[in-house]
DNA sequence: GGGATTGTTTAAAT
DNA sequence: GATTTAAACAATCC
C-alpha cells in the first residue's frame, strides 16, 4: 500500500538509476493497466527526472511529456537487471540502454500508468484539486485546512484534496502520536491539538521516508527492496497487542470504510 | 468461495 | 453550493 513516503522512496531509487536514460523499447502487456497514451512514442526518448506528487510517481522525459503512475494497492515499479524473469503480474516493461528492464506489477491491477503532456496532467481534475504536500508546508498551514471541519479527522487525513499522500498507516500512526481519537469531530479538536496532529503526521514521515517505506507485503523500492518502517509501528496493524504508550489492548474501528487502529485510553475523542 | 484488502470516483444525503 | 457519508469499483489472494 504505497502512501507518500513508499512513493517517495521509490521516486528517489528511481532518479538515481533512469536519469539521462534513454528508452529502446516498450513491451505493453496490458493494456487495460497501461491505458493512457501512446507507450511506442517512448522510444528514442530520455527520462531527465523522476519525482512525486502525492501518491503519484512522476517520471519526465526530456521532450516534457511525463510518465505517471499511481501504484494503488499492490502496484510495483522497479529497475530489473536484463535477465529478469518476468513477474506474473507485470503490465509494462520498458528496456533502457543500458539493458536495465524497467517494470511495472501490480497483482490486483487496481494501479494504472498513462504517459501525459504538462497540460493534460494540469488539467486532470484528480491532480489539479490535490492538497498541500505535508512535507513542504507548515503545520499552520495543514492544521487551517483542517480547523472547522465537521468531517471525522482521520476521513479529513485520508481525502487527498485535503492534504496529500496520506493513507491509512500514517493516519493512524500520526493520530496515535497526537493522542487524537480517529472519529473526533476536526471541528472540536482545540487549535493546538491539531497543531499536534499535523507536526506528527510530518514527523511520522519524514522517518518513513528515513527507512526506505513501510513494507506490510507487496511494497518493494525501485531496487526491489523491502522498506524497514513496518518495526517502528506503534498501532498500525497491531489490534489485540498492548499500547506502547499505557499498555491496555489495543482496538480496531472502522472509520470512513478503513480499518483504524487505536488505543482508546491514550486518544482522545473530541 | 466469500471476505478482506485500498484509494478514488460517483451518487446520495444533509 | 458545499460538505459529508456511503456505496461502488478495480482484481486478486487466502
Amino acid at each position: 500500500m504505497p502512501e507518500l513516503p513508499e512513493v517517495e522512496t521509490i521516486a528517489r531509487g528511481l532518479d538515481a538509476q533512469v536519469r539521462g536514460q534513454h528508452v529502446q523499447r516498450v513491451a505493453v502487456i496490458t493494456p487495460s493497466v497501461v491505458r493512457v497514451g501512446d507507450f511506442s512514442s517512448l522510444v528514442g526518448h530520455t527520462f531527465t527526472y523522476v519525482s512525486r506528487r502525492a501518491k503519484l510517481l512522476l517520471l519526465h522525459l526530456d521532450d516534457s511529456r511525463i510518465l505517471v503512475f499511481h501504484l494503488k494497492m499492490t502496484g510495483r515499479v522497479w529497475l530489473a537487471g536484463r535477465d529478469q524473469v518476468l513477474p506474473k503480474h507485470t503490465h509494462l516493461v520498458l528496456t533502457l540502454a543500458s539493458q536495465d528492464l524497467l517494470l511495472f506489477e501490480d497483482s490486483r491491477r487496481f494501479g494504472f500508468c498513462g504517459i501525459f503532456t504538462q497540460e493534460q496532467l494540469h488539467h486532470w481534475s484528480f491532480f489539479a484539486r490535490l492538497g498541500p504536500e505535508p512535507l513542504e508546508c507548515s503545520p499552520e498551514t495543514l492544521a487551517e485546512r483542517l480547523k472547522g471541519r465537521k468531517a471525522r479527522i482521520k476521513s479529513l487525513l485520508l481525502d487527498q484534496t485535503v492534504v496529500a499522500g496520506v493513507g491509512n498507516i500514517y493516519a493512524d500512526e500520526s493520530l496515535f502520536a497526537a493522542g487524537i481519537h480517529p472519529k473526533s469531530t476536526a471541528g472540536n479538536i482545540p487549535y493546538d491539538q491539531l497543531l499536534t496532529l499535523c507536526a506528527s503526521l510530518q514527523k511520522v514521515m519524514i522517518e518513513a521516508i528515513r527507512a526506505g517505506g513501510s513494507t506490510i507485503s507487496d511494497y518493494r523500492n525501485a531496487y526491489g527492496h523491502s522498506g524497514l518502517f513496518q518495526d517502528q509501528f506503534l498501532v498500525y496493524g497491531k489490534k489485540g497487542d498492548p499500547c506502547p504508550g499505557c499498555g491496555q489492548i489495543l482496538e480496531t474501528i472502522k472509520v470512513a470504510g478503513r480499518t483504524s487502529t487505536f488505543c482508546s485510553h491514550c486518544q482522545v475523542l473530541y
